[in-house]
Formats: C-alpha cells, structure tokens, sequence
DNA sequence: ATGTCCACAACATGTGGA
C-alpha cells in the first residue's frame, strides 16, 4: 500500500501536474493541502478522473483558502472532517479546511494543513499552537497505533530539516514552542517515517519559488508522514518525490510517499532474515596508486 | 533588498497569503 502526501497550492492551478503524477506513482491514499476549492470545484476539477481512476474521495474545501482531500482505492471508510475540538479562527465559529480523515485499509489516515502561523506571537501563531494542542488530543483519543498522520505541518522538527537554521532565526516553523507542540503529537506515539528513513540526510519537502531555492536545495522539510505502532514495522520505503518539484508549474512543495508491505492477516511467525546481498565492487574503481 | 506563485476582484494592476 502506497501513501502519498502532498501540498498541491491550488489543485486548479496543478491539475496539468497532478494527474499524470497519479498515474505515474499509483498511490493507494492520497492526501492532498491547499486545493484552494471548495466541494464543488473540487468534484469540478478532478471528481471525473478520480472515478476513472478508481479512487474514492473525500474533499473538506472552502473556496479560496485551505482545502483538504484524501482519494483512496483501498477503502474509504468513517470519513470525518476537521477532528473533535478543532479550533476555529478568527473566532470559535470559524472553523477552516484544514483536516480531513478516513480509515483506508484498516489505517486512520488524516490529511492535515496546519495553520502557518505567519509571525511569532501573532494572533495566527497561537492558533497555530492550540490547533496542534486540539490535534494532539484527538489523536490520542483514537488511538495512535493504527494511525498515519499526514500533510503540511508548516514546522520543520530539527535544525536538519532546513538549510540555514541561522536564516530561519525569530520565524516560524522553527521555534522550540512550535516544535513542541510537534512533539506532543508525535510523542502520543507515532513516528517520523522520512526521518527514521534518511538519519542526518538532506531531506526537504518544500521549497520557496522565489530565488532559485530549489535550484540550489534550499528548502524545508514540513511535510511529514508519522505513522503508529502498528504501521511503522510495515514501512518498506519512505522518500521525497522532488521530481514532482522540477518542471512547469510546479506547487512548491514535493509529494511525501511511503509504502507498506500489505498487512499480516494474523501471526505470521518468524520473519526470516533475506540471503545476504554483498556489494560488488566495479574492477577499476580503486583509486590510482602513487 | 529582492527575486514567485496563486486567488480574488475586476479588467489594470493591487492586495493578501504563503
């Protein structure tokens, strides 16, 4: 099973990018931010070739801003949208598109568009911090372990996750406070998958349009996929799909996928270890001798 | 210091958001 994240920046504007990508990487789950639609003009824009395709869909939009999805050809079942205790912004009754959740397969999977928080200490950034105080108690609520929490989480987790840790000094997406309160809903059990995957590696999921950054791999990674106990073991691969990034009009973000090996129905035994594979070494490849 | 893209209102280009 294939579970792809990505932030589209308008799915109007992406729609050229999108679903040759589709078809490309084949997900089974996607979750989708910033489609920028609402319900309609998301049934509008892509409901036709998501049938044709064989996803199911759910779409929780508002029109200019936010909107979130997630297409499944594995099942899309107890759709829920936003999540128990959801903030609202700029006042309680307001409460914008940024969540959306289903269990596909057996896995609650939630696509997720944190608030930016646009300045330290603004009105924003402490919604920004209730939202993901609300986040981490729903969570918990419904039991982390068969869980994938997906999507734009607007914070990179450690200084590793962006270029210039000095450049981002006194913004968001890197404060302890924010980081923090990523923390919390990670700690309820779950597991940075890219991470885990690539320790220490140059991994981003984000790149500003302005100034060449992708060109020369100044980005971010806040983008993330965290995944419960019960989905981590069946992790065979986790990366950044950056090709996604090249190109015409591309979002400035990258997809996030990870696949799973299909679920054990049952006790499936010992695992057996694969025959060992030693790496071969090209004849030549020694460097001259003095 | 700035560099772009997107939506919207509206029809030219400015504003807000990221």
């Amino acid at each position: 099973m294939r579970v792809a994240t990505w932030n589209v920046n308008s799915l109007s504007a992406r729609v050229p990018r999108f679903l040759p990508w589709l078809e490309q990487r084949r997900p089974d789950v996607v979750c989708l931010q910033e489609t920028k639609l609402d319900d309609a003009g998301f049934a509008d824009a892509v409901g036709a070739d998501l049938d044709a395709l064989g996803y199911e869909w759910a779409h929780h939009g508002q029109g200019q801003w936010n909107g979130v999805a997630l297409l499944s050809r594995v099942g899309l079942d107890d759709v829920e949208k936003a999540f128990p205790g959801t903030p609202g912004y700029p006042d309680p009754e307001s409460v914008e598109a940024r969540a959306v959740s289903a269990v596909c397969d057996g896995v609650r999977v939630y696509s997720l568009y944190v608030p930016n928080g646009r300045e330290v200490g603004s009105d924003h950034y402490d919604y920004k911090l209730t939202w993901l105080k609300a986040l981490r108690d729903a969570v918990l609520s419904a039991g982390p372990s068969s869980t994938i929490v997906c999507g734009d989480i607007n914070i990179a987790p450690a200084d590793d996750d962006v270029f210039d840790p000095a450049a981002f000094a006194g913004h968001t997406h890197v404060t302890d406070v924010e980081r923090a309160a990523l923390a919390a809903v990670v700690d309820t059990g779950l597991v940075d998958v890219i991470r885990a995957r690539w320790p220490g590696e140059r991994v981003f999921s984000y790149w500003d349009y302005r100034a060449g950054m992708f060109h020369k791999d100044l980005g971010m990674r806040i983008d993330l996929i965290l995944a419960g106990a019960d989905v981590v073991p069946r992790v065979a691969a986790a990366f950044v799909d950056r090709q996604a990034r090249k190109g015409t009009k591309p979002s400035d973000h990258a997809p996030v996928i990870v696949d799973l090996d299909t679920a054990p129905d049952g006790d499936i035994g010992p695992v057996v270890p694969p025959p060992s594979n030693p790496v071969k070494r090209k004849g030549g490849a020694r460097l001259p001798q003095a």
